[in-house]
DNA sequence: ACCTGAACACCGTTCAAGT
DNA sequence: ACCTGAACACCGTTCAAGT
């Protein structure tokens, strides 16, 4: 048998592509090669010609969200460097955030993708703009690196819907009802900020809590930190 | 047929501590209802009396690692609060390294159970102590989570194998290696601090990281800490 | 309530074969 | 080189049945 169909139709994008909808329609566990294969209408293992295996789909996967952020807009001499570090952190936020899936990825491929490294450089480059040394750098963009990963798979943990999260506003409402039910005699202190916790887990907070990374990271750079901290409140 | 075989032998707690097993032999992806099954002797259906689905045995398999961790000696009120912020973080990434598997779940499951509930208190605890008001102790124990989850994600990210992680210098080395083929002439300054990089993720880099954090969030308890980051390096 | 066998609808991956 | 059908060794979950 084996009729061998047209030739050539297939390409890594195309199967990316397709991973890359299974990955927004269905969430993380909904990207499978059968799938994928399914919906380029190509039997399973053609899929195996062009990568080697399921863990190099997903990794190409989780690179290409990160080339979706430009980054030559970071390295404008103009702009203050803390600003471009801001703006980068920010950046990177919205485009994984805006692909919920791609997160719970992130944590089983390590990321040393082209565009990964990219990203990685484009940091060093700002911090390096900002006076620190190679050695403060490279611990400086370690730090950041875990904040913004951290910060995102806390906020991504909190959506069960696969697919872009529904807005601020509505995710804050969902939380609340959440929160609300922590019994108050086990967990009393838990009980009294819920309804803080509820509210703050936004865009904002995670400004709010870069700003006092890079406080820490470079205090000579912080316009009076408590006064940054109280402004974010109202 | 259906030789029922004997009753009441099983428990929840038995059913997890082979789950366990399986994380710590296979790693995150090994644990499987059938495998848990299988390695208590009964069929796979049988998990299903105890547990209504997958979720709900990685739930409580990740609240259970989370258990582990001693609260109360954190509550000490001799202590520093800021030394306690820090024994607690420790503690927790001490915790979760020992079994990395379950940094992959924790992606997964939202963190509501009773002993992530317990940590939160415990951080809130003492965060209060140090004179942060609610609405400050909130954000900043956000802050902390995320630091702590950020941190250890990209740290297993890095090992490829399941079970307790090799000592830290045969990380730093095997690290060493991967970082040492960063092309220099596409990534100039990553190349640049590749070595730094591979020496550096270690528990004194968290510490590290961690006093940034605590630098940011509570500058009037940070010692100068351009020493204390200088400090740290040699 | 607790456990069973059997089945359903899936997986990733390999292999020999066809063009 | 690129794709196929078929198979292997797995999954999570449901259902009717037995005690």
């Amino acid at each position: 048998m084996a009729r061998p169909g047209p030739r050539r139709t297939l390409s890594p994008d195309q199967l990316l592509d397709a991973a890359q909808e299974l990955l927004a329609e269905r969430g993380a566990g909904g990207v499978s090669i059968r799938g994928i294969a399914a919906r380029v209408g190509v039997a399973p293992n053609a899929v195996y010609t062009y990568f080697p295996d399921k863990a190099a789909v997903l990794g190409a996967l989780v690179d290409g969200v990160l080339g979706r952020v430009d980054q030559t807009r970071f390295l404008d001499p103009e702009m203050p460097w803390r600003e471009r570090v801001i703006a980068l952190a920010v950046a990177l936020r919205d485009e994984l955030l805006a692909d919920p899936g791609i997160v719970a990825l992130m944590g089983g491929v390590p990321l040393h993708g082209p565009n990964a490294m990219a990203v990685g450089e484009t940091l060093l480059e700002v911090l390096s703009a900002g006076g620190l040394d190679a050695e403060d750098a490279a611990r400086a963009s370690y730090l950041l690196t875990v904040y913004v990963l951290g910060a995102v798979s806390l906020e991504v943990a909190e959506l069960e819907q696969p697919g872009p999260p529904p807005p601020e506003a509505d995710r804050v409402a969902a939380r609340a009802v959440g929160f609300a039910m922590v019994p108050v005699d086990r967990y009393p202190r838990s009980a009294a900020v819920a309804a803080t916790m509820a509210r703050y887990i936004t865009r904002d907070q995670f400004e709010w809590g870069l700003e006092r990374v890079l406080d820490g990271l470079a205090p000579e750079t912080a316009s009076s930190p408590r006064d940054v901290a109280k402004a974010g409140r109202k």
